[in-house]
DNA sequence: ATAGAACGTTGCCCGTGGGGCAAGGTCAAT
DNA sequence: ATTGACCTTGCCCCACGGGCAACGTTCTAT
């Protein structure tokens, strides 16, 4: 069976090799295998662990989702109804701070150019009109 | 002059002690003044100040983006335009940042109605298809 | 006056997902 | 044998505080 040093795991993976090794200490991969001189060996099968890992990620789930997922898998139950939902919830996040940028983005397009935002008097306390006088809408 | 403790400060301005003491350690605001027992005491310009750099974060500044525009204007210059680069800068940032939400909203929801997603084979090795089968367009 | 509540002080560890660097051990090719 | 590329662990760093500990101070009520 074909073995894989963490650097060459990485490469394959599309992580730093940081990632694989944190990956590792927050168990959401099983403590390598590892060659007399401790050097970290992968097979196949774990890259293609590290591969799931990594598509969650681009998906937006936290390490933290990934790994109940993952022990959900290992339980024998098939995660899909879990993962679901995770996706639903981050749909969710994912429109909530979309919305919360929107509102912030507007604010600032106000601030910047509010009429010809008259400059700091520098003999006043004040620090910066363009701040001072923006009317977030957030919360 | 009328002073207040920290706790009063927070109320006042809207933040949590904790924020103030980090704004302090971190230079946006320079040590308090003292009480004999070691109580710091903050003036109204003080607290204004802090009102300063509450807004500015309300805006979506860093801190140390603050701390900047705050020395600017110390140092006695007006520190608008620093201000309204940095504004430029974060609406780019932001719509940035909307367009990369954008893209992973409609993946996702591509992801969870793939065609009644198949439930993973529990036997096979795979974990789930939900994930594995998406196709996510960031980069 | 004195007890206890409410406030203040420092300090340390926690999160997210690693990056950067250091000081060293190991492997491959020349 | 040496050199360069790789690996190991460990520690501190980023933003912005939250939570808790252990302890000192001030205020209030009895």
């Amino acid at each position: 069976m074909e073995t894989f040093s963490i650097g060459r795991a990485a490469i394959d993976v599309g992580v730093s090799t940081r990632a694989i090794r944190l990956w590792e200490a927050r168990g959401l991969i099983p403590p390598a295998q590892r060659t007399a001189s401790r050097y970290r060996l992968y097979s196949e099968a774990d890259l293609s662990s590290m591969k799931f890992i990594r598509q969650a990620k681009l998906l937006g789930l936290t390490l933290g989702e990934i790994k109940r997922i993952l022990e959900t898998r290992q339980a024998g139950t098939v995660p899909c109804d879990e993962v679901r939902r995770l996706i639903d919830r981050r749909v969710a996040d994912i429109d909530c701070t979309i919305a919360e940028l929107t509102r912030l983005r507007a604010t600032l397009d106000v601030a910047r150019c509010h009429s010809q935002t008259p400059a700091m008097d520098p003999a006043s306390n004040g620090v910066c009109l363009i701040i001072e006088t923006a009317n977030p809408l957030d919360s």
